[in-house]
DNA sequence: CCCAATCCTTAAACCGTTTTAGTAAAACGG
DNA sequence: CCGTTTTACTAAAACGGTTTAAGGATTGGG
């Protein structure tokens, strides 16, 4: 009743199991009679190698982990991630790879780590000193980091963030906007610290609104999820010191803002004007589309994973440049509508 | 310079590797002076017990597999499977299990079954007959269909894909509409005949249809696209037959026809109006909002999760009913503007 | 002082593969 | 006819853990 393993097969064929497994493995080294009689024997008894044995003898999974710091019910709310995999995918597919989601379990992503049986981890958005990244040191697995900082240790690839950002504000600073509001991505892990990707996006808009003069934004941190975006935008200052334009760190955010604030009687953009990031493909179709900063996600999935195939074939791989980001002005951005600055809607 | 292994802590801590590994999994074993040294010895060292070592002699990998039928670079561009990763993912979490996604390596899924150490498989959207199934049943491993046919062998999940359907098209007929036209799914893998839920679907359409004495539909097969949705939409008849309304079986296709209408100059609803198919959040924010039929994803894939859960703790699980579906009314569809029928804008 | 019970600890078997280092027989060259 | 290759196959040793069955102290009771 349980398994057929490869010795049922070696007695059926009346061989050895290295003749079994040279069946399958290295063909030319049977003669044709028993190569034939024992895949035969094989295909009768319906055999399959065990891939934990396999992996084990073989050291080689043919699995390649992806490293969630939240939850999957959380993470995946977000277009991004979805995009990152088929990037990831279709390098994965070209290798005959795998590719296993490892988010925390029971709150630990270390253990999380443990238990995962890859080749080799790419990780979404650690901060640098996470104790993952030391498990993972300690291991000796080869390790690309995504959305973190540049390591010594492991390749790490980034967008420009800090220009996407700074393209973003002043896009809404020369439309005449002064009084923003910043939607500021969540820490990744139940940590004090911004992402670096965060610190980086923020960064790049205070260098914009500090060269315009703007007066000092107004931030708020909410989660990467349009519930949280709408939120977000009822936490906003009223009155004299209302924002007339938020700058997102997602686009998911950035929906949610705009939609609760249309629910609350808002013109969007003439009266709230709303840049997100990512581009995520949502954000064209929405109501109105979204002005927001581009950045080439599934680019950035398909280098991460080219790169992490040659750390696993024993290269040594240098970290890129930072990927190109680029604003895409839709309909979600005017001049505020009280400006003195002519109104130029789109 | 290789790996730590169990061996090593054993030598190192002065005791044997079974009390190296009683140490993790029987600490009651141990005594209290053993104990902490074996743990203190194997922190130092930075020892993890190697995964697949672990996988095999414990039967169990700690992972289940989700099925993908097709690449991972088409199949995550439809929020459909991130949703259902959300559901899924939520009873890994708590199951502190992970999750593996094996889409067809070299075009075969059967050879990626196999090749992936899983405690448990979860396909989507097979058809009964698929030869992965039969290698599934071979290796005996615990398995659950989602958007498959109910089988004997197997628990699956699906939901009233044909009441959803009529719903979606007495709906588009009750507004009057006549002439219409229907976006199929396009089969899962490379075979002639039609995905269970795509036959259902249209059973559903076709019967509204019928017992309203419309015309037969117009129907186009199209990818679960944007894009595949935008060129169905050109592939539509023009002039007399034109038809007026549009049923597709995916939100994507549904967004796809409606923005090429919209951009060849057709005003939705009014010109045109489209109905989708699973009420993918995306679904509520475009211009305009998508009238659909909303299907629970993450249920479903909570659900699933869930009874497979129940199968690989040895205990025996029946197919549940099919999931409710409903049809969400939006402002993507009226009555046609030539329709004698008053225009019913919403 | 002996026997049994209790507590720790371990040697050895096992999980199911791949791979190394052969061996026996056949083929070959001179 | 005799080494030397080549061919076709195999026994045994990894791979790195867990688990079973048993062994050796230590303790307690009689």
């Amino acid at each position: 009743m349980s398994r057929v393993t490869i010795a049922d097969v070696a007695t059926a064929a009346g061989v050895s199991k290295t003749a079994v497994s040279f069946a399958f493995n290295n063909p030319e080294r049977l003669g044709q009679a028993t190569l034939e009689r024992v895949l035969g024997v094989a295909q009768d008894l319906g055999y399959t190698p065990h891939p934990a044995a396999r992996a084990l003898s073989m050291r080689r999974s043919g699995t390649i982990g992806v490293l969630i710091p939240q939850r999957l019910s959380t993470v995946f709310a977000n277009p991004f991630v979805s995009e990152l995999i088929q990037g990831l995918g279709e390098q994965c597919e070209e290798h005959d790879l795998t590719l296993l989601l490892v988010p925390p379990l029971d709150g630990s992503l270390e253990g999380a780590i443990r238990q995962a049986s890859v080749d080799g981890f790419i990780s979404l958005g650690l901060s640098p000193d996470d104790r993952a990244l030391e498990v993972l040191d300690r291991i000796g697995i080869p390790t690309v980091l995504v959305d973190s900082e540049s390591s010594p240790s492991h390749p790490s690839i980034n967008v420009d963030d800090e220009g996407g950002a700074e393209a973003a504000a002043r896009h809404l600073l020369e439309l005449g906007h002064r009084q923003l509001a910043i939607i500021v991505l969540p820490p990744a892990r139940a940590q004090v610290n911004n992402t670096p990707t965060a610190a980086r996006r923020l960064s790049g808009y205070q260098k914009a609104i500090r060269a315009a003069g703007a007066p000092e934004p107004y931030p708020v941190v909410a989660g990467i999820s349009v519930a949280a975006g709408a939120r977000a935008f009822e936490s906003l200052p009223r009155g004299k010191r209302r924002p007339t334009g938020v700058l997102a760190m997602s686009d998911m955010a950035a929906i949610g803002v705009m939609s609760a604030g249309q629910a609350a009687g808002l013109r969007v953009p003439e009266d709230l004007s709303v840049v997100g990031f990512d581009d995520v493909p949502a954000s064209a179709w929405t109501n109105p589309s979204l002005t927001t900063v581009r950045q080439p996600i599934i680019d950035k999935g398909r280098l991460a994973a080219r790169l992490l195939i040659q750390l696993m074939k024993g290269k040594t791989v240098e970290s890129p440049a930072p990927l190109h980001t680029s604003l895409v002005v839709r309909n979600s951005t005017s001049s505020p509508a009280d400006s003195d600055l002519p109104i130029r809607r789109r």
